[in-house]
DNA sequence: ATTCACTGCTTACC
DNA sequence: ACTGGTAAGCAGTGAAC
């Protein structure tokens, strides 16, 4: 046999059955940057059954060899038994790994002996076969991989290569990924509701490297070289395809792409019976439908930007919203380019050339902007992929349950652990019913201070986790029932295992000891954002664990796990805020992990010495550090009482920057006017402690508002619908609005952004909402953006310089006229 | 008709 | 349905006055 090596990185896999035998094809870039297909019919489909008698192994085994049924037209089949030794929950097993034909055959094979009394359970039916094939075989997308074997002929847009053996070779990785990015724009004339039936695409752009181009069907002159004409909306649709399949990108991205841009261009290509056959094996757009829908294209990376960022990336945004504008504003500190879109349907029907040439260009930038994410997010994404083993097409869509879960599969292999099952319906809705107590948040003295110090526990939950061995598996143990040290749960019924560590506490410690070392190595290159990128995700894994134990739908669920790590933490957030009252300190404020201590008469090292004094005491990885020193910061009380508002504070830090967390300004359900003054009001407060030129400030502003000079954008007020319009008891001013809204014929559902204005008039506050282009200039209800929104945001500040909420508010407007 | 305690709802923090 | 609990604070709701 004349059998050679290649290497390649592999991007995406499937399968399909031939002749009654799976087929696994991998679709990646050689090393020497050459589309490939490597194909592998040696993997077998199988799961696993533990039985209550081990005795009853061998005629378990020969009874299930047996089975052989009629199945939709063919044979399904039990080939081979295999009797493993393995661990579950923390016991060993014998386990009997049941192998079949192909993938289908398992739930059909299961539904046959899921009732055999023998049987205790049935485990990993419900494996994906091609992330078990990535999983069992070691290999990781994305990194390099050598299969030994030969080039066969095969129906494929690419070379083919049957592999006979096929390994992880290095963890070397893909460098740059080919990327096109695209984006389209739909004639749209109501401006409301995107009717893809009828609607045509009239612009697409699509945006590589050295690669720019905007497709339209309509003619008009231009001196713009990208700018490419089509003979009609079928001719955009087919160049669309060429394009694709000439330049072979790796990576295929769109910012909503799943959710628009090809659900859009898939139910026109039908409507025109085009073949969007883009696949690498010429099979059409695959739309995987679900609560969430997306779509994949076979041997080729599609990628929506918006998912991920939306998903894992975007708990560390300020924005409002995920919009391409805002996203890339924050994330590329670029803008798209300002047009009044709901012209484009004019334009379109006058052939307006101008205004044609120019929505041409803002296709184009969009396209361009969802490139350069795509490229800035692509490290992390890959980074991910590493560590959790799958796809980047998969773990790009994955909530963090979901990143978790396979990451544990994963290791499940490398500890040779049996996944334990997913919850059915019964056992979710018993799960979702309990709750347990969380985390310690301290009550702090409302007040304006000076010297403060912040300490922070590292990864808290995750340590936790760790250094108690928390975990399934440990629960309880047998091996320390008359000696143990329990969780300081109220009634103090759980305790771990102390003498042999459990699964997923190991391999906690192992994210969090891989992300020390590589913080270690950032002290040298701070910059270098593959190490970043990894560092990030590592800890995005390790800091879902906690929350992955208590959710309903995890397969390693533990209640009792999840409610023992909140113990521990409240037990020792505690304890360093009663060895920093024995040292003298005044302890301002405590949220979770983080400590504020007043440093009053004693020095920064003083509190460095206590910090060092309790790591001291601390179990395994746990340790306490310092967060920084603020020369300034306030709390203020809450709203209800007299009491301090929790997760509410300002401070201002030794480089004069100011952090501010709970205020109304970082709410995005606060109109703007009031959220810049209040950030105004704690800017001067905290920085220059002028008090009467904070009062000027917002008189001035309240001023402005009476005089109607404030303009209608600083006025909008944000709020999501969370829910369909119809299922909400209480009908709030964005639902009053969104209700509106739709009888319009604009479309407005679950997830949208309201934006509203209070306008003058009578009756209830969501009489008086009106969404904001029917609001013109002045006419908002002045009195409510008083009342409701720039004194309350600042009212309580004034409060703790020493002016009394009466004072302020007073009920009346006059008297409030007054005082300001 | 007005007041008030309560609930629903959204969005923050960690 | 797609990680957890804790918390603030709005507007609406409906019973008591």
């Amino acid at each position: 046999m004349g059998a050679h090596k290649i290497r390649f990185y592999p991007l995406d896999i499937m399968y399909k059955v031939k002749n009654s035998k799976p087929l696994i094809y991998l679709f990646g870039k050689t090393a020497e940057d050459k589309q490939v297909c490597v194909v592998d019919d040696s993997f077998r489909p199988y799961f696993y059954v533990l039985l209550k008698d081990e005795d009853m192994t061998d005629s378990f085994c020969s009874k299930v060899k047996k089975i052989k049924l009629e199945h939709k037209n063919r044979e399904a089949a039990v080939t081979d038994t295999e009797i493993t030794e393995k661990k579950y929950l923390g016991k060993k097993r014998k386990a009997v790994k049941v192998y079949v034909k192909i993938p289908a055959d398992v739930p059909v094979i299961r539904e046959v002996i899921k009732e055999w009394d023998m049987i205790d359970s049935i485990n990993e039916y419900d494996v994906n076969y091609t992330r078990r094939y990535l999983i069992d075989k070691g290999i990781t997308p994305l990194t390099l991989v050598e299969a030994e074997g030969e080039m066969i002929k095969l129906k494929s847009r690419v070379p083919c290569f049957k592999a006979d053996k096929i390994e992880h070779y290095s963890s070397e990785s893909i460098k740059d990924p080919k990327v096109f990015a695209f984006d389209i724009e739909t004639y749209n004339p109501a401006g409301k509701r995107y009717v893809p039936e009828e609607h045509p695409i009239i612009m697409l752009a699509i945006y590589g490297e050295n690669y720019r181009k905007v497709l339209t069907w309509k003619k008009f002159k231009t001196d713009k070289k990208y700018i490419e004409f089509a003979d009609g909306e079928v001719d955009l649709i087919n160049r669309f395809k060429e394009i694709i399949e000439k330049n072979k990108p790796d990576i295929l991205t769109g910012y909503y792409s799943d959710g628009f841009d090809l659900p859009y261009i898939i139910t026109r290509a039908r409507h025109y019976g085009i073949d969007l056959d883009l696949g690498l094996d010429y099979s059409s757009l695959n739309l995987k439908k679900g609560n969430r829908k997306s779509i994949k294209i076979t041997g080729l990376v599609h990628l929506d930007v918006f998912k991920f960022i939306s998903k894992i990336m975007g708990r560390g945004l300020d924005t409002d919203s995920y919009s391409l504008d805002n996203v890339a504003a924050e994330i590329l500190g670029e803008k798209k380019i300002e047009v009044e879109i709901d012209g484009l349907a004019k334009a379109w029907d006058d052939g307006t050339e101008a205004s044609l040439d120019n929505f041409c260009e803002y296709n184009l930038k969009d396209a361009l902007l969802t490139y350069k994410l795509c490229l800035k997010i692509f490290p992390n994404i890959k980074e991910m992929v590493k560590i959790v083993g799958l796809t980047v097409y998969d773990v790009s869509r994955m909530s963090f349950s979901q990143l978790v879960e396979w990451y544990i599969m994963k290791q499940a292999k490398d500890f040779n652990e049996i996944a334990p099952n997913k919850p059915h319906y019964d056992e979710i809705g018993e799960r979702r019913k309990k709750r347990y107590k969380g985390a310690f948040v301290f009550e702090p003295k409302p007040g304006l201070f000076k010297d403060i110090a912040v300490f922070d526990f590292r990864s808290l939950y995750p340590t936790i986790i760790s250094s108690h061995n928390i975990g399934p598996s440990t629960l309880q143990c047998g091996c320390c029932k008359e000696k143990a040290e329990h969780a300081p749960t109220e009634d103090s019924k759980y305790w771990f295992c102390r003498k042999k560590k459990g699964f997923l506490p190991s391999i906690v410690e192992g994210l969090i000891t891989r992300r020390m070392r590589i913080k270690e190595m950032l002290k040298e290159k701070e910059k270098d954002v593959m190490l970043n990128a990894r560092s990030e995700s590592l800890k995005v894994l390790a800091n879902s664990f906690y929350g992955y134990l208590g959710f309903f739908g995890a397969r390693w669920y533990c209640f009792e796990c999840a409610e023992s790590v909140t113990a521990y933490g409240r037990h020792y957030i505690h304890k360093v805020i009663n060895a920093a009252g024995e040292r003298g300190f005044e302890v301002l404020y405590s949220d979770t992990d983080s400590i504020f201590l007043l440093l009053g008469d004693q020095k920064k090292e003083d509190a460095l010495k206590l910090v060092e004094n309790i790591n001291s005491k601390l179990p395994g990885i746990m340790e306490l550090e310092y967060e920084g020193f603020y020369p300034s910061g306030i709390f203020v009380s809450a709203k209800a009482g007299k009491y301090g508002a929790k997760k509410k504070y300002a401070l201002l830090d030794d480089k004069g920057a100011l952090k501010i967390t709970g205020f109304e300004t970082v709410r995005r359900n606060w109109s703007f006017i009031a959220k810049e003054v209040q950030e105004k009001v704690l800017d001067i407060v905290l920085k220059e402690r002028d008090l009467q030129k904070a009062v000027k400030y917002v008189k001035k502003t309240i001023d402005d508002l009476k005089d109607k000079k404030i303009p209608n954008e600083k006025l909008e007020i944000y709020t999501q619908l969370k829910k369909e319009i119809g299922d909400y008891e209480s009908i709030g001013p964005h639902v009053a609005v969104a209700q509106r809204m739709k009888n319009k014929g604009i479309d407005v559902g679950p997830g949208s952004l309201i934006k509203y204005i209070i306008t003058e008039g009578s009756g209830r506050i969501r009489d008086k909402a009106k969404m904001k282009d029917e609001v013109k200039k002045g006419e908002y209800d002045a009195d409510y953006y008083i009342l409701h929104q720039v004194v309350p945001s600042v009212e309580r500040i004034f409060d703790v310089l020493g002016y009394k909420k009466e004072d302020l508010i007073a009920g009346d407007q006059s008297k409030l006229g007054e005082y300001f």
